[in-house]
DNA sequence: AAGACGAAAGTGGTTGA
DNA sequence: TCAACAACTTTCGTCTT
């Protein structure tokens, strides 16, 4: 594939690449431009794109996945007639086993193909790569052998395992648009999130807030050159570290706020609280915290100056 | 009339005693 | 286990465009 090449931003010669396999679009982080994004492969993912050659993995038969119940294998302790040969202790220790174990996957595998259902269906709606499928039901996987399901609810544990695959690979879905998507509440997605991160000591970082802004202005139908200014505004507001501790969301949604007022694309608080879930108050406030500290306010003046002088001229 | 602004009270989670 | 705390939300009144 063509763009197996690219190393270097054409447009800043940064290196600094983010390939969203999601959109099938290579983002530049610094300047913010997609380098290619008809890069969309309908069929099936054979190739490894990631930085490890693991030769070691080549197996015969189909590649094992994490979205079948069993992974595609099955386990089961040999009938009668492989015990024959035993004496009668180990024979009837074997018995039990056996039991336990028809027990046990028995209630595991009806858990599995509901919450793999489920997690087919959120996957699809959300347009999730296989990747981030593939992660979540590991995840869950896990989680249903730790038995960290029960006293929750399928969906709500699958939502929340869908949210902390997101994260894990930086393409990261808001909360809301999680609960959107499964009819959970967002609180509940929260909480097994939570849970099962914590159980299943899974490592997740503070997302970035770069990684909203390709989305967030897609659907604000921000230009690229605003998109790339929002990038700009952010590493610096990022370097300034007026960052720590609040919400990447809402710093995000405020870059792109005043992106928007100036490269000439304004949105309206409400515009931005829609789409990126966080409410006007909040973007309000990361927006007063980023103009005071990078000096934006004297430029914003100006332009508020500007198209109230281009309104008169209309006249 | 709609948008922007900010104060005040409430929510749910984290932290440290 | 509980209280203090920070970030965010909800709600609402006021000012600006």
């Amino acid at each position: 594939m063509a763009t197996d090449n690219i190393k270097k931003c054409p447009e800043c010669g940064s290196s600094n690449l983010y390939n969203n396999k999601d959109k099938g679009e290579i983002v530049c982080r610094s300047c913010g431009l997609v380098i290619d994004s008809k890069n969309i492969s309908l069929g099936k993912e054979w190739r490894d794109f990631e930085e490890s050659d693991d030769s070691e993995m080549r197996r015969s038969g189909a590649p094992t996945s994490y979205t079948k119940y069993d992974l595609g294998m099955g386990t089961a302790i040999g009938s009668e007639s492989d015990t024959f040969s035993l004496d009668k202790k180990q024979r009837y220790k074997l018995q039990r086993l056996k039991r336990w174990q028809k027990r046990l996957s028995t209630v595991m595998e009806k858990n599995l193909k509901i919450a793999l259902g489920e997690l087919r269906r959120l996957s699809s709606f959300l347009n999730l790569p296989t990747s981030i499928e593939e992660e979540a039901g590991k995840i869950y996987t896990e989680a249903v052998q730790k038995n960290l399901v029960r006293g929750r609810s399928i969906e709500s544990v699958v939502a929340g395992v869908v949210y902390a695959a997101c994260r894990r690979q930086n393409i990261p879905r808001t909360l809301d648009e999680i609960s959107e998507a499964s009819g959970i509440d967002k609180k509940e997605i929260g909480r097994s999130y939570r849970y099962i991160t914590r159980e299943l000591r899974i490592k997740i970082l503070p997302s970035n807030p770069v990684d909203y802004i390709s989305r967030f202005a897609s659907v604000l139908g921000y230009g690229p050159k605003t998109q790339s200014r929002g990038i700009e505004i952010l590493s610096e507001a990022l370097s300034l570290e007026l960052t720590s501790g609040r919400g990447p969301i809402g710093i995000a949604a405020a870059a792109l706020y005043i992106a928007g007022l100036l490269e000439g694309e304004r949105r309206t608080q409400r515009d931005i609280s829609e789409v990126s879930g966080v409410t006007e108050v909040t973007i309000r406030n990361r927006y007063k915290e980023i103009i005071t500290k990078l000096n934006l306010e004297d430029e914003i003046k100006k332009i508020k100056a500007k198209t109230k002088e281009a309104e008169e001229d209309d006249f």
